[in-house]
RNA sequence: GGCGGCGUAGCUCAGUUGGUCAGAGCACACGGCUCAUAAUCGUGGGGUCGCGGGUUCGAGUCCCGCCGCCGCUACCA
């Protein structure tokens, strides 16, 4: 198959680990496991971004040196996706030296084509921040950090032209309709752009921690500057051009609708400027929204907060993952559609969790395995090949594989849940637990084994640990990641003969 | 202020280029079943598609105005 280059933004590590980052994070998981799953050589990327003035202002705080406390502080990124399941081929950090090799590629090819120039940059500055601020940023005219006076400086800085590159950006837009999805934000970005695009600056002389600008000694580059360019350095550019050339620029950037204007207006004008195609595909994703019910009074007591000021952006993720497990909440975030705002609460996590894991797959599962421990022996029957069942399936690997194809994470998982109904349904019409022994009951018994282990393929992206447990209780053996779609997921796969476990339930219903 | 997004059944949301587009899930009601995690299956209820105009043979779907909520506003993930 083809190759799929999926990544996540680098997350700056200043932040705690919340449920966002875990947003975007498992929906990019579970693309590239579909993905893999689909038979592509997959490369799905994330990371921390180290470098600012914040972090050096807390390893300062912390009476530590910037390096040490981004170790600490990326440590928690890292421990917060092995908790989720996340199949990240590589973090990336910022702070690596093979980071600094390719910033410093980059933007000396940006610099020796004439799109940075020197320049003047002026603004509010707070001593003790080393930080510059908006006058809209300010508290009272004072830093809203420390709430002490700001003064107005200026410094020698370096520039990106990115205003030159407005009409290129105009071209690309036109040239490539899907390139940024959905049109919604693809025409935020437009508009951005029709509204005039300025010199940015991109370097600083007062602040150390950073990527050194490797034509003159004193700047470093600046935040986003080098941040985007970690998505090359992943892949090699400037050491490894073969590499580099197999995955780009057919790159999905997976992104949340804040850092919009980087990626789709920034990144692709600094492509352009290297000399290199801007990325194929950037996918901008919504926001969760708390309402209803935020959360419980356990979850709130965890975190200290109260209903009314807890933010989403305090909830870290295993405080979700403790209280309903992993696969659960890496199902509800991906029942999200990814696109528009989104409401989050903790009473929707419940009511999805009783309805679709539950009540309708676990309890699928453990119906099936009762009457087969009943009616077989406990020996699953293989399918019936005209099952009423059969085309119902093949049309549903067909749909949640397009899917998936086009970043419907929610769409594929509806659609398999469809056909979890059409088998709880011919359970109901045709009674099995009422037969007698026979090549109807075999039939009706494999079938509905046959499209268990179907939805355990196809929702393997999703919840790989409760895939693998599915397709061990119905006495398969290896894991349904071992397989490939859609050539797998044909109807009649399941063998019959294998012993079917009951087991405690998948998902044990939930009271409150 | 500027730019952009959103406002559709009790709740959460779908609704390509205007004409079965008035839908899904949850919740609820009634009926069936009792293999299953008090689960499941069937049926049903109808919301002036934020408000007011307009274009059109016909508009959630296009245009204008208004109201409400939200994001971005440049070097701050």
């Amino acid at each position: 198959m083809g190759r799929f280059f999926l990544t996540t933004p680098i997350y700056y590590v200043n932040d705690a680990p919340h449920v966002g980052h875990a947003y975007t994070t498992v929906n990019a998981d579970a693309l590239a496991r579909w993905h893999r799953l689909a038979g592509d050589e997959v490369f799905f990327m994330t990371g921390t971004d180290e470098h600012g003035a914040k972090v050096a202002e807390s390893a300062a705080e912390h009476g530590t040196e910037p390096k040490n406390w981004a170790d600490q502080t990326a440590a928690r990124f890292e421990a917060a996706w092995r908790g989720l399941d996340i199949s990240y081929d590589d973090f990336i950090r910022t702070s690596e030296p093979r980071h600094y090799r390719a910033v410093q590629t980059f933007l000396q090819r940006v610099y020796d084509n004439g799109y940075i120039e020197k320049g003047l940059y002026q603004g509010l500055y707070c001593v003790r921040c080393e930080d510059y601020y908006t006058e809209e940023e300010l508290v009272g005219g004072n830093c809203p950090n420390h709430g002490t006076p700001v003064t107005f400086m200026e410094e020698e800085n370096y520039f990106f032209k990115l205003d030159q590159f407005t009409d290129r950006l105009l071209a690309w837009y036109e040239s490539e309709p899907e390139a940024v999805r959905p049109a919604s934000k693809r025409n935020e970005a437009l508009g951005f752009i029709r509204g005039g695009l300025r010199p940015i600056s991109i370097t600083r002389t007062s602040l150390r921690w950073g990527v050194p600008v490797p034509w003159d000694d004193g700047h470093v580059f600046y935040v986003w500057y080098d941040a985007l360019i970690n998505y090359l350095t992943a892949i090699g550019y400037g050491t490894d051009d073969e590499r580099c050339a197999a995955w780009w620029p057919n790159v999905h950037h997976l992104i949340g609708k804040e850092i919009l204007r980087f990626h789709c207006v920034w990144w692709p004008a600094m492509c352009m400027a290297a000399g290199i195609d801007p990325p194929a595909n950037i996918f901008v994703h919504g926001w969760l929204l708390f309402g209803g019910e935020k959360l419980s009074k356990t979850m709130l007591q965890r975190l200290r907060r109260t209903a009314e000021e807890v933010k989403l952006t305090d909830v870290a993720p295993d405080v979700l993952t403790d209280d309903f497990g992993v696969d659960p909440i890496r199902y509800h975030l991906l029942r999200v559609p990814l696109g528009n705002d989104s409401d989050f609460s903790y009473d929707s996590i419940v009511t999805r969790y009783n309805a679709d894991l539950a009540n309708n797959l676990g309890n699928l599962a453990a119906r099936v395995a009762t009457v087969v421990g009943s009616k077989c022996g406990g020996t699953g029957p293989s399918p019936d090949p005209a099952s009423p069942l059969a085309p119902v399936a093949a049309e549903t690997v067909a749909e949640a594989g397009a899917a998936w194809e086009r970043f419907a994470p929610h769409e594929a998982l509806a659609a398999t849940w469809r056909l979890i109904g059409a088998a709880n349904a011919l359970l109901e019409s045709t009674e099995p637990w009422k037969m007698s022994p026979g090549a109807e009951l075999d039939g009706v018994l494999g079938s509905a084994l046959e499209v268990l282990r179907i939805v355990a393929l196809l929702v393997s992206p999703a919840m790989p640990a409760s895939a693998r447990e599915l397709w061990r209780r119905i006495g398969l053996p290896g894991a349904p990641e071992d397989l490939g779609v859609p050539d797998d997921a044909a109807w009649g796969g399941y063998p019959g003969g294998l012993r079917v476990e009951k087991g405690d339930p998948l998902f044990p219903r939930r009271r409150s």
